[in-house]
Parts: structure tokens; sequence; C-alpha cells
DNA sequence: GTCTTAACTGAACAAGCGTTCAGATCAAGC
DNA sequence: GCTTGATCTGAACGCTTGTTCAGTTAAGAC
């Protein structure tokens, strides 16, 4: 086991990662050569290889590392309060960490097609447990009489595209803080489920 | 001008068309060919060049066809009634258009990034158009005081989103009728943006 | 029946693809 | 200072890519 420090294999692992999930974010998966992601990460195709099978597990990774990211740092929020301040915290929850992967949540939702069945089947499971935390606080707060949702599954739907919708539009030069755009959203959150104290 | 009739042309021009729209929509422009395209038209490869200047027309092409169709579409409906009217019919024909479309839709979402600069600035430039009827809409009615939209970009933005989203998850064989999706999402709409009358 | 020409084939082009692998490189271990 | 082995290079593999084009086909015009 020579070369356990000084060695690169620390470094140009991760490297390999952020170069691939930035190409593949902004020019599609099946767009990026193997050879651009070397060359980002200043190095020859074929080093590639010895951190990863092949192009398809490269993907599969980027996309369940990002699940479980995700599902780890929701559940880190998710503790205490009742299920109006839940609410609250998973809208803006998911705004800011959004926000702050742009090109994960795109190629989320992207890339999945270029999947193998297997490997989609797995990631479409852990996004299908992120959604269904939402789904749960809904139907919590219906049969507590705080929220009016006739039709959780489709709230959540609709809940869940609107939130990720700000990454379509977003720029931190713009007009908005990512606070306000927070609160703008609570709002009209807070509308849809017909909950009451507009505070 | 020999054979204008028993040509092929005006039935293989359309079918390259519907074969390109269907195949990118299931696998990503990048990821098809155009033996691929050609094969499902039952012609070579070459012959698609009788009909497009190359793979990139072909796509700005498609999608420029489908945001005509679109402004084509609501402009033909967007004519009598009030503003709470309007809206109400901008939610259930944006739903029932996208459901009809489902390829077109995802690719105008999707392949944007496969555009040339230039073909983006057009396509852009028309959905732009289409969001701003909206954005009118919201503004007439706050101003009309039927309405309380404080911020009528942001509130488009998550109206377009949350509608767009019903094609990722509707299935015609489900347990939802179109008219039941489009009622949901009025309902829903109708409280984001404080209008009166829950009827 | 001949001419014309739109429509298409089939082969070719240079370029690029994902992946493999023998060999070079060089820091750590002893 | 020699050995070890992780790391990487550079060339090669068979294959596919978008696009071109000379030549074949066949239907309408006369």
């Amino acid at each position: 086991m020579a070369r356990t420090q000084g060695s690169h294999s620390d470094i140009t692992g991760p490297r390999i990662r952020e170069a691939a999930l930035r190409l593949f974010a902004r020019h599609g998966f099946a767009a990026v050569s193997m050879r651009q992601i070397a060359s980002e990460v200043g190095v020859q195709a074929g080093a590639l290889y010895n951190y990863i099978p092949d192009k398809q597990a490269l993907l599969a990774s980027l996309l369940r590392g990002h699940m479980d990211d995700l599902l780890a740092a929701w559940q880190a929020e998710a503790t205490t309060g009742d299920t109006t301040e839940k609410l609250e915290r998973f809208v803006r929850f998911h705004i800011r960490y959004n926000l702050e992967r742009p090109d994960a949540i795109f190629i989320s939702y992207m890339e999945l097609r270029n999947l193998t069945p297997e490997n989609f089947a797995q990631i479409e499971a852990l996004r299908k447990t992120y959604e269904s935390t939402l789904e749960g606080i809904l139907r919590d707060g219906h049969e507590a009489g705080r929220f009016d949702v006739p039709d959780p599954a489709v709230t959540t739907y609709a809940l869940i595209a609107m939130l990720t919708g700000v990454n379509t539009w977003y720029r931190s030069a713009g007009r908005l803080t990512v606070d306000e755009v927070c609160d703008i959203y609570w709002t009209m959150t807070r509308r849809m489920i017909a909950a009451s104290s507009e505070a």
C-alpha cells in the first residue's frame, strides 16, 4: 500500500465527480464524453476507470449520492414542532437546499431516463421516500383539522413542482433574496392548503 | 415538377418530425441518432436531409412548431370573460393542452440547452410571450381588487411550474379524470391568489 | 414511350465514442 | 537505495456519429 500520503486518489476521485456533475448538468449525460470529463480534471480518459466502472455507474453514483444527502439533510431538520411548523420548514428547506445545488437538482430531474432500469428503480425509490414525507405532513395536518387538503397525493405533486420550479428562474443577483423567495412561497403554500393564521 | 401526386414527400416529412419528437422525448436529443430516426420512418439516414438541413435544425423546428401551436391555441381560447374566468380558463387550458402533447412538452423543457444560442433565443422569447399572458391576468386581477397577488412575476413562475408538473405524474389509467385534475388545480390556484368565492 | 426530376439508396467520409491495457512514473515503506 | 504498487499515460480496439453524394428508382408530364 505505497503512496497512502502524497497520493492523488483522494483528490482525483472527488474532482471527477465534480466535473461530471457540472458537465452533465450543462450539456446532458449523453452529450458529455469521458474525454471531456478527464480534460476538466487534468488527466487522460483512461485514468477515470481507476475510480468508476463505467460512465453509467458514474451517473448513477452522482444521483444516488445526491438523494442520500438530501434525505439526510431533511432528517436532520425535521425533528420538532407541530404540523404547520413542519410544513413551513419543509418549504423553506426544499427551496434553500435546491438553490444551493442547482447542478445536482438539474440532473436528478433530467437524466433519470439515462439510468439502467435497476439504477432508475433505486433512485426513484429514494425520491418517493422524500416526497412521502411531505405527503405525510399534509395528511397529518388534514386529519388534525389544521389544513384543508382533500387530495394529499395531488397536493404533494403540486407543491413539489412549485417549489422545485424556483431553480429555473431564481438568480442571486436578482431582485429578491432567498429569504424573500421563501416567504412568498410559504405564503402561497399556506393559502393552497387553507391553513389558518396568515401571519 | 414531376410526381406532385403519388409523391412520398408530404408523408415522409411529417413522419420524420413525429419520429424525432417521440425519440427525442424518450431518449434525449443527444442520445438519438439520425439512423434511428430514419429507421422509424422506414428510410435511409441520407434521405432525412431532403427535409431538414441538419439535426440541430430539426430540434429547433420541432420546438418552434410546438410554441407556435401553443400560442395559437391559447389565443383561440382567451377571448371573453372577466379576469377570474380568464384565469380559470388558463389553468384548465394549460393542463389539458400539456397532457395531450407530453412529448412536445417534455422536449420543450429538456432540450433547450441543445439549441444554438440563436435558436434558443427565439424559442425562449416565445415561451416568455406565453407566460406573460398569465402574468397579465394576475396583474389585472390584482389591480382590480379581485386577486391578492403582491408579486405577479413570482406567482406566475409558481403557477406555471405547478401546472406543468401534472405531466410528470398523471396517467389516464389512474384514479382521476383530467376534469377532476383540472378541478383540483383550479381550487389550489384560486386559493393561492386568494380569489374570493370558493364555488 | 420518352423525358424529367423528386425521392431515395448505399457506400463512404473524417471524427469521435466508451473502454482496455501494457508500460512509464514516482512517492512511501523498509 | 531498492522494492512495491497506486496512479496515470498514450495508444489502440471496434463501433457509431452526422453528413455528403454519385447513382438508382419510379411516377407525372407531354
